[in-house]
DNA sequence: TTTGCAAAGATAGTGTTACTATCATTTACA
DNA sequence: TGTAAATGATAGTAACACTATCTTTGCAAA
């Protein structure tokens, strides 16, 4: 049995379908390891272009600009994160052992999961831990919204949001501390890496270890009696 | 009394000193404008050598590029909070109100305080919020950690590490929960105002209550019996 | 079998960005 | 007054971020 997963897009998201071509399956691929090689300030529609073996007119057919499909990849990596999570999550009935399988998917390094064909969903995580941010801190961040190219992000961040209420009732910030999980989950681990200082997971750069922190700071917040 | 406050920066952080001349003041306080107004990305030496009435060549003289630019006025900002965590925390003696007072300083808006000719630093913290973390979410940010370029943003952290330690000498994650708090301040904020289904805080858009968020959090952790 | 049409390929062109170089002029100050 | 440093003025280049147009290919309905 071979399970293919296939993840809708908002149309908004793209000029071209790149699901629907061999073509456009090629610029997700090559875009995925060419910005996770030199980042996304050198990366340019013409070097894609070159990898795939195609031209620049060729890519602005799919994509307005290498801003729009760097939304697009993130927009990818939380809808097929959100799926993880539900997948993961079900049958749990605790809903503490549920956020600390969310803290565990955030945290850690995907291995060969639940697969696509065109996406390498690890280089894809190493990409949002560095890049993701990018696609909202704009300008443009209220248009963009508008056009819903958040949703998946902020969807992810209501289910989760939704987990922390059925921990307690009356926590008084849900969503703001599922933000908080998900940019730290990405954080922590950019820091231990590269500026270990503003860490405490220096010396191991282990993965683990951040699980043991989110999950003290959310389970702390969450049973505290202050 | 007129008290004028002068930061000290690391000789790397420019190619020519711009507290040193009244053209490297101008670019300071232009490309600060600049960058608020249209965003990082937009911002170009060409343009900031408009606003000021110099040449592209001019600005090249004081920093190598926009990138740079941006590395020394974030670590200028890290410089000036940090002194001012100093200076309001001087004299108090409970680490917890020393610790609250610090997540006010990182969380609210500054007014008029201790101030220096050339920066508007309520500007320019609405900077940081925004583009404060472009400045280390690069491929060079190796390189630019062993040219010390984020010493002044590593010290700040080390010294609410210290702080956090001083409340709870137990507590396992202090510069991981330090750097948590310092870019949740600011994040929340962003999202506060630009996503806030992100946050619990879109109804009243209101900074004291990013506080208390954060004080719960903290707190949480640091008197958590888990 | 033809026609028709969308996707892709090929090529060219434009304005802007991100620099670098050079030389003349002004300013500071010794 | 002389000299060096800072600044101003101008020019130039390679890369980037697009846009336009025309041709070719493949495939499907008439």
């Amino acid at each position: 049995m071979e399970i293919q997963l296939q993840i809708k897009m908002n149309e908004k998201l793209f000029l071209r379908d790149p699901e629907q071509s061999e073509l456009g399956k090629k610029i997700i691929l090559h875009s995925i390891q060419l910005i996770h090689l030199n980042g996304f300030e050198a990366f340019t529609f013409k070097k894609l272009a070159e990898a795939i073996g195609t031209t620049e007119a060729g890519i602005y057919r799919y994509f307005e600009n290498k801003h729009r499909l760097l939304i697009y990849l993130t927009a990818w990596y939380w809808s097929w994160l959100e799926y993880r999570v539900t997948f993961h999550t079900h049958n749990i009935k605790d809903p503490v052992v549920k956020l600390k399988m969310v803290i565990k998917l955030l945290a850690t390094t995907v291995e060969d999961d639940i697969s696509t064909r065109h996406v390498d969903e690890s280089i894809l995580h190493q990409i949002i831990i560095t890049e993701g941010s990018k696609a909202y801190l704009t300008k443009r961040v209220s248009e963009d919204n508008k056009d819903h190219l958040f949703k998946p992000y902020k969807d992810l961040c209501a289910v989760i949001g939704n987990m922390i209420l059925d921990c307690n009732t009356k926590y008084k910030y849900p969503k703001s501390l599922a933000s908080t999980i998900i940019e730290m989950a990405h954080l922590q681990n950019f820091f231990m890496n590269n500026l270990p200082s503003l860490t405490d997971f220096g010396k191991n750069k282990d993965e683990a270890e951040i699980v043991l922190f989110l999950e003290d700071l959310v389970f702390s917040s969450l049973h505290s009696t202050q």
